[in-house]
DNA sequence: CCTATCATGTAATCCGTTACATGATTAT
DNA sequence: ATAATCATGTAACGGATTACATGATAGG
């Protein structure tokens, strides 16, 4: 039973947010994810139906389908998967995160920094103002991690908007 | 013929080294990536071989195999994908990078940031060392465009050595 | 000469994205 | 009522990772 599966961020991700949030549909793990993860990890829809899928099918979570009108199904985390999430939780890790940037991928191969830097040095711009509206919010709306996590997205956008300015001239 | 494909940062990565580079083996092409482009867009070396086959299929590449030996085989870009490639050059965008730390992701969720902390910041302090030690070997070594991309590096990697820093505690 | 490592390549799998589709709700 | 949008789901495709495998070269 329960064939084993390969646990990717992407599980963790469902997992997290159905040991946060309790019994869910794929819709309201979408929610979920959206409004703060989705910034700095965002998801395709269709990935909260399939990874649900096969981590119920592998043991992770247990699945209960509406039996008539939308014949929606619902999501709860068991026991095997509150300890993965929680063994993942603990271990550390000294993985690098990469830039992945497809405006400094151009930059690398040469393209004409100005053009590129007016609209990046606008885009993070934006997003930094966003993230900053949020933070004002006050901390009673914000558990920690997402606080911190929050925290790392605008000193990074400011990095950003520095670098990118810089090339702008 | 050549029917028309999606090209995906990775289809613009084989063609901008095979257009610095000149006619290339996949191995060499690992090579070049490997270098310094690596270090902000990692790929596995599999897809040096999947991805040349594919382009030259649609006509960006031609493939030449070696007859007899290790019957290697050598790309070289095509008119077509130089024009390919200079187009996406000159196209600016104003999409933004998405972090996708997975040690991040961990403090979202709840993760005690001590112990995550401490291997990141030595990590990090690494890559930055790394980066510094080739920014000193001076402009003449580096073209400009893989020079400018170090630079987001090393401001990348020393705000983060100042996020984790601050979570040590 | 043997072993380890580098160089080179293919195959299989699987995750993630895109596309398609339809059932509910809300707004006009 | 009708259109528009939100909510929900599946299917197909393709790119990326992993695993497997073997040929060359260098070091002991």
């Amino acid at each position: 039973m329960s064939s084993d599966i390969r646990l990717t961020p992407t599980s963790y991700i469902v997992l997290g947010v159905l040991n946060a949030a309790g019994e869910s549909t794929p819709y309201e793990l979408k929610q979920g994810v959206a409004v703060s993860l989705g910034n700095f990890w965002s998801l395709q829809h269709a990935q909260l139906y399939s990874e649900p899928e096969r981590l119920a099918a592998a043991g992770y979570l247990t699945e209960r389908r509406e039996e008539k009108g939308r014949r929606r199904k619902h999501y709860k985390i068991t026991a095997k998967g509150r300890r993965a999430l929680a063994d993942w939780l603990e271990e550390t890790t000294d993985e690098l995160p990469e830039l992945r940037d497809r405006a400094l991928l151009k930059i690398f191969f040469g393209a004409d920094p100005g053009p590129l830097a007016t609209r990046q040095v606008a885009a993070h711009r934006a997003k930094l103002e966003e993230y900053e509206r949020i933070a004002e919010l006050g901390d009673e709306y914000l558990p920690k991690g997402p606080r911190t996590t929050l925290d790392a997205g605008i000193a990074s956008e400011k990095e950003w908007v520095r670098f990118w300015s810089r090339l702008e001239k």
